[in-house]
DNA sequence: GTTTTGCACTCTTTCCGTTAGAGTGCTAAA
DNA sequence: TTTAGCACTCTAACGGAAAGAGTGCAAAAC
């Protein structure tokens, strides 16, 4: 009976191995034999001993070897593990707090804030960063207003809760007077303000509908405007910072598939989509080789972690990298990273 | 006296068939031999008459052996020759123009116009593309005008000739009447309209220092802002797409000479610099390899050409590729962008 | 039963030598 | 001036051979 088909109980010794590998391998990149393995870690154990655990361990999927005589590198499955169960993730050390705070001291748009936040993420952590632009659906209108420029040129300027702005230049066919103007700015905002943007399409088709040709065609300007704030609103974007980081990873000679992976980075449209899966998650996620689910990242770990201001999710931000990467080091700062974003958007 | 030391002229046939081995060189990356050279023109010559030829043109630095028993390339040197006096640029296709036309089309702000320029640009040359922002120093102020918000909170608007906006919000220490601030805006608009940012920034520095500590908090305001409008205009920048193309690039196998060439066009210093030198050129302008004087360009040539809306040279746009480039079609391909960006930022 | 020793085996990497091919430069002849 | 001929050089490609690393397995030791 204590025959060890229970299969998923490792003992102790093993997860120890088994973490010393990682270790290991993080390192340096090389695939880990059962000597190197006894030699570093001065066990009074043979190199056999630590073979047939290995075996073990490759039977269940967490370690496997390049090839015969190699020796032994981490599966998904196996960071999994490592990172799950035997990841001890430290504090990090105050210079790094320091220096990540101070980089986020005085800027001044929140564009300059995400960027900075990107490549300071990249910078401390050598690997390639994203930061995506915050989400900020959850604004609602505030005010609209009109302005009169000249030869029938209007100005129209949306003013959102989040004191975010829009404006666009409309040429009308004739010039307006200012208390029209005005009367259209009043209408508007008495019918759609306070309330937030994907209500404000809804109500706003339907508006559009009934007036038909009757329109307004200052109302439908800033209707039209409004429609076009959604979009860019919505139209999910990301910073992207220190992709030639991922450059100089050994055992990725191979510039084909960095070609691919930088015109991922490029068309953006996939790491967003990865992105948005921990948008709702608790903390630091992390996605390992395949887990992504897109091939190209099939060598690649992306660690995430959602952003937040005032209890409410804004977006996601992370770093890419190869799957041997320092989880240890790289989890914190991710970690920290995001709620230091998230405190200087609070202040801004 | 025949004796050819007259060194500087060519005789007829050398340039042909320099100019067939560049053309060869440049199709398929190979260095060409003499053998290659005459079976592929078939000419009624020996491979020993071009060995001939070809030692000369190696004398006169036009051409080099990457080893004895390779054929020839051309050199920096050479490719000026060639580009010089030897290549004939003949129009473009119309399908190209089309395209180029449709790409530039229903665009609405110009940030998007630049990325959509810069981006069709590296598609239709399989290169990598630059398009610096257009220097808007010399676009006038039209008018500026404070909008009340809630709580004490104001909103500034810079309307700029070229129908740029500038928006901020400031925070005042109490709340101003709508006289107040139409009062403001008239006197700055009187003071500042239809002058240019730099004749405004010296106005305003001495305005600002007669005010002293009486200012008036609007109107310091409006200075500071313009200042920023003033900065952000001539922050000067780019529009980069297609790098990725340089990765499939035969012959730059080397990663780290890539990493170099990347993170050169992130830094983006060295390229703006190398911009901004053709930026009082008539047309097109041609750096090859060392000519640019930037190392990480060695084996880069740069295809620039300045653009320019209403007889004002607003900014410089180019091409990045291996010196080994189609310049027969990029040049031409450059021209033309450069002539449409420039009127289509006319028509905006 | 677990651990170790010993050994045969496999696979990769590196080095070396060989060969084939491409291209040159030079000299002598046309 | 051009060509033919030839020796020479260099690279790229192939094919062992040997070294090194690491494995797996069986039998012995603890």
């Amino acid at each position: 009976m204590p025959k060890s088909k229970k299969s998923q109980e490792l003992p102790e010794r093993s997860l120890f191995l088994f973490k010393s590998l990682v270790e290991h391998f993080i390192n340096d990149g090389q695939p880990v034999g059962s000597r190197t393995l006894v030699r570093d870690l001065d066990l009074d154990l043979s190199a056999a001993t630590i073979r047939n655990v290995m075996a073990d361990l490759e039977d269940m999927g967490f370690l496997r070897s390049p090839h015969t005589s190699a020796g032994r590198v981490p599966t998904a499955r196996g960071y999994r593990l490592f990172i799950d169960s035997l990841l001890r993730v430290n504090d990090l050390g105050s210079e790094e707090i320091h220096r990540i705070a101070e980089e986020m001291d005085s800027v001044d748009s929140i564009q300059n804030l995400l960027e900075r936040t990107s490549s300071m993420l990249s910078d401390i952590t050598h690997l390639a960063s994203v930061v995506m632009l915050p989400r900020l659906e959850q604004s609602t209108l505030n005010q609209v207003e009109f302005m009169s420029l000249s030869d029938n040129r209007i100005l129209v300027i949306l003013v959102m809760s989040d004191n975010e702005i829009q404006n666009k230049i409309i040429h009308t066919a004739r010039r307006f007077s200012a208390s029209e103007l005005e009367q259209a700015a009043n209408y508007l905002n008495k019918m759609f303000s306070d309330k937030d943007l994907p209500e404000i399409r809804k109500e706003m088709l339907a508006e559009l509908e009934s007036m038909k040709d009757n329109v307004n065609q200052l109302m439908q300007a800033a209707i039209e405007m409004a429609q076009q704030a959604i979009d860019s609103g919505s139209k999910d974007d990301y910073v992207l910072a220190g992709e030639t980081n991922l450059m100089g990873v050994s055992g990725w000679g191979d510039i084909d598939r960095l070609k691919r992976l930088f015109d991922t980075f490029n068309r953006k449209r996939d790491i967003l989509h990865l992105l948005e899966q921990s948008i709702n998650a608790k903390g630091v996620q992390i996605f390992i080789g395949e887990e992504s689910g897109y091939e190209v990242l099939d060598d690649c770990s992306v660690v995430t972690s959602p952003y937040e201001s005032e209890g409410q999710i804004l977006g996601v931000l992370g770093v890419i990298g190869p799957t041997r990467m320092d989880y240890e080091r790289v989890i914190p700062i991710v970690d920290l990273t995001a709620k230091m974003l998230g405190s200087a958007l609070n202040s801004m």
